[in-house]
DNA sequence: GCGCCGATTGGCT
DNA sequence: GCCAATCGGCGCC
């Protein structure tokens, strides 16, 4: 008898460390949804980070905690899904330790599987724009509140490293659609991917090891 | 291609 | 009241 083969996902020692340093790693890898029973899967090619209670742009900062941004204080590892302006949904994975309220937003994707799936709950934009902002990723995906403070490794929406690794280009720019603290380069993006959710105006890029 | 603006919900001042 | 980690449509250059 073959042995089965495990979906492989990131270990909870991944997201145990900076959320910067989680949101430029996470660049390349996969994020595979099963919501609905339906498989759309697709390439991570920008994120941002937000710091913790330090950061005056994070939802916890300062501690604040409320029923609504409550996941985020939880385990690294731990999905936090809220509602933006009233109508869509963003997705973070909590990073670092329980009660920091550091986390990353995953802000745009390439598509790669499921495209049917994808289209018919984006209905029916250009495929380019499927998963080109954390609100549309989220509806490309069919994530909305009911993954908020699940953990990862246990959800219909899992994140694992690609098959193989390749070298690629980080461009590190401010955050997207923030007043406060909107000059700290905490946002990341695989540089020239025509995959994320607005041009390049500038920002540095570096190499990152594989 | 770019910038402005309305939609819509909930939590906070 | 006011504001928000957004999106898409519209007007204008």
């Amino acid at each position: 008898m073959k042995a089965v083969r495990r979906a492989v996902t990131l270990p909870v020692a991944f997201f145990k460390r900076p959320a910067e340093v989680v949101a430029a790693e996470l660049l390349g890898m996969v994020i595979v949804s099963s919501v609905g029973g339906e498989i759309s899967e697709g390439i991570i090619v920008e994120t941002e980070a937000y710091l913790g209670y330090d950061d005056p742009a994070s939802h916890g900062y300062l501690h604040r905690r409320n029923a609504r941004n409550a996941a985020l204080f939880g385990p690294p590892g731990t999905w936090y899904v809220y509602l933006s302006y009233g109508m869509h949904w963003c997705s973070n994975l909590v990073c670092q330790e329980i009660g920091l309220a550091s986390a990353v937003l995953l802000r745009a994707a390439q598509p790669v599987k499921g495209l049917s799936v994808m289209r018919r709950r984006r209905g029916g934009v250009p495929d380019r724009q499927l998963c080109s902002g954390p609100g549309k990723l989220c509806q490309a995906l069919g994530i909305d509140r009911g993954l908020d403070g699940a953990q990862m490794a246990d959800s219909q929406v899992i994140v694992r490293p690609p098959q193989r690794r390749e070298e690629i280009a980080v461009t590190v720019t401010p955050r997207v659609g923030i007043t406060k603290a909107a000059d700290w380069p905490l946002r990341f993006h695989l540089a020239g991917s025509p995959w994320v959710s607005r041009k390049e105006k500038g920002g540095r890029s570096s190499d990152l090891p594989p």
